[in-house]
DNA sequence: ACACTTCTTGAAACCGGTTTCATCCCACCA
DNA sequence: TGGTGGGATGAAACCGGTTTCAAGAAGTGT
């Protein structure tokens, strides 16, 4: 590859010139800015991204730090975010925490210094360690991340009001026994949509019967073996909200394995409202989270805090999710497509 | 931060020595060894990744461009590739080409001097401006790619015997009049899948009967007309074979609106199995594709090409697939999992 | 014709590492 | 005791850009 000074030469003009040229910069005659373009492309040059991030001391690159599980969920994040680091000129450097601490915390020391801001999600880990590791030389801008890990900026969905909408719509079908499949514990979203469930259950005057609360960890054999538990009782729940889709994809397995059916039987809502929702059958009702919108607002924010360091008080974004009434709760009447 | 030669100055050594110490390298009087480490650790000093890739020529990373679509297809390839990576030392830069060759250019283009080595995928696009886009200084590898844009190295699917795989299961259940629905006409896989297809007719002395087969996209949309297609036939096929997964899921929902039963009425059967075959219901039959193995070879063998560079002829490696039975072809008979 | 801006350009320092090559020191051997 | 070889270290060049600062060129007004 040819270097500045090669160009330079060429044209019979200094490096500085040629890189003035190349920087749309300061004033350059147009005699000899024809001139050094002329030669760069004879000489196919490109400048050397390592070496301007040495003397600009700016990757233009963007570090996520994601659990790669759960695929459907982030990839679609991954496409938002993709989307908006290239039309703003930046890379997407993707480094998987397994959801375990540790290799959050390696992943974010291996990214460090090697970006110009760093987006994490660590939903599952609430870990001081972890808060500890972050960096404070570059912005850092975290989603669905308990408060711990929050820093810059933050990217949530408001779960309490998605929770909401789902028991309603519940609600509203005429169910009064209404279950629910928690998430992992310690995950931010899986509380707050318990909190949620528990708040409009109160709003519309219904008892909480803590037997119709099923624990799972978000993935479908846990929301599998959450439905039949909630099978097992006396007094099955009519209707179960399931704390993600991919519980309510289980429970729905459950369902059918015990020749039940969906919602006659059983009414099933999810959340999150991931691709592969309306194409089980039947077709999974559920809370829609703009997931891609996050990840496309996220590296936005992150490049806007690169080009104006924080000055003001961290950001707090919470996105609104709504109900997308399908098969499994409204029946075959409504022919959707 | 500070710099190489802020720990050179507090441990009274020069920066050579200070670079010594911390690429293990030459031998270093241990007691120098010691203060230098003190030194580094009392100044939290770590080295700049990006003055080491100017000097060094190396970056350490690995450029991937893909489709940031199929989501679930990619999303278990990158896992693969990122544990790789990471257990070498590298890192990897994601960018989505959307199938398009402009974006697959541009992002080949952008990650270029960038990385160590390209791994590009673009299944759909086989274009002469993409093959010459291919740098040439760093070693390319190319996956699911038509044989114009392999380079270095190939990791490739075997799609015929895996198309052969599907037909006979299918025979050997008793079907005659077996459908298949296509990919992308550009699509390398695709086009390997349906010359399996014929050819496996033929060595079961099956006719080929051009109605059977209907086009699609290898989306989900797709598969759903292609499969109405088929059944507006005066004798539609007893069983289909779909060119992937999400074609599968297509054809069950077209199947299910038209009150048809699977398998009883129709059989079907996919090809990848992506996580979310076994999750339909019923549960679809498929042809297992490696995908996560196949990312976390690639990636190893980049690294390969990096430390020796390509001195032998291109390497091409195929996968195996193997058939996968399930519900949709089997019937309840099977009670799997 | 002269002093004074305003443009344009180039030399050189700098970003933070690695590496070559020379030097110094010391042990070892004759 | 003096020469020699090898181990430890440092000075300086280098990777390929950006940027400061100063100087030369060109243009303006009187």
């Amino acid at each position: 590859m040819s270097t500045i000074r090669d160009v330079a030469r060429a044209a019979g003009v200094s490096v500085s010139t040629v890189s003035r040229v190349f920087n749309q910069s300061s004033l350059v005659k147009p005699e000899t800015r024809r001139r050094v373009e002329e030669s760069a492309r004879r000489l196919d040059y490109a400048p050397n991204p390592t070496a301007r991030a040495l003397s600009l001391n700016k990757t233009q690159a963007l570090g996520l730090v994601l659990p790669l599980t759960y695929n459907e969920f982030f990839m679609e994040l991954v496409r938002g975010m993709d989307e908006a680091a290239v039309s703003l000129g930046y890379h997407l450097i993707i480094t998987g925490s397994h959801n375990r601490e540790r290799d959050t915390i390696e992943a974010i020391s291996m990214l460090r210094s090697r970006v110009d801001a760093l987006l994490v999600i660590s939903p599952n880990v609430p870990s001081e360690a972890i808060a500890a590791a972050l960096p404070t030389e570059i912005p850092v801008v975290s989603l669905f991340s308990p408060r711990y890990h929050q820093r810059d900026a933050t990217f949530l969905v408001s779960n309490e009001r998605g929770a909401g909408l789902a028991v309603q719509h519940l609600v509203e079908l005429g169910h009064t026994r209404i279950g629910f499949i928690t998430g992992p514990e310690a995950n931010v979203d899986s509380r707050e949509r318990y909190r949620g469930y528990l708040n409009a259950l109160q709003d519309h005057g219904l008892p909480h019967d803590s037997s119709l609360v099923a624990p799972g960890s978000f993935t479908v054999p846990s929301g599998m073996h959450a439905m039949e538990r909630l099978l097992r009782l006396s007094e099955p729940p009519t209707a179960v909200f399931a704390g993600n889709d991919f519980m309510a994809i289980g429970a729905l397995k459950a369902l059918h394995r015990h020749g039940l059916r969906v919602p006659d039987d059983v009414a099933l809502i999810g959340f999150d409202d991931v691709p592969m929702a309306q194409l089980m059958s039947p077709s999974l009702s559920t809370i829609h989270v703009p997931i891609y919108d996050i990840g496309y607002r996220a590296v936005y924010h992150a490049t806007e805090l690169i080009a104006h360091p924080q000055t003001t008080d961290p950001l707090s974004v919470r996105f609104e999710p709504r109900l997308v009434p399908r098969t499994s709760t409204l029946g075959c009447s409504a022919l959707s497509s």
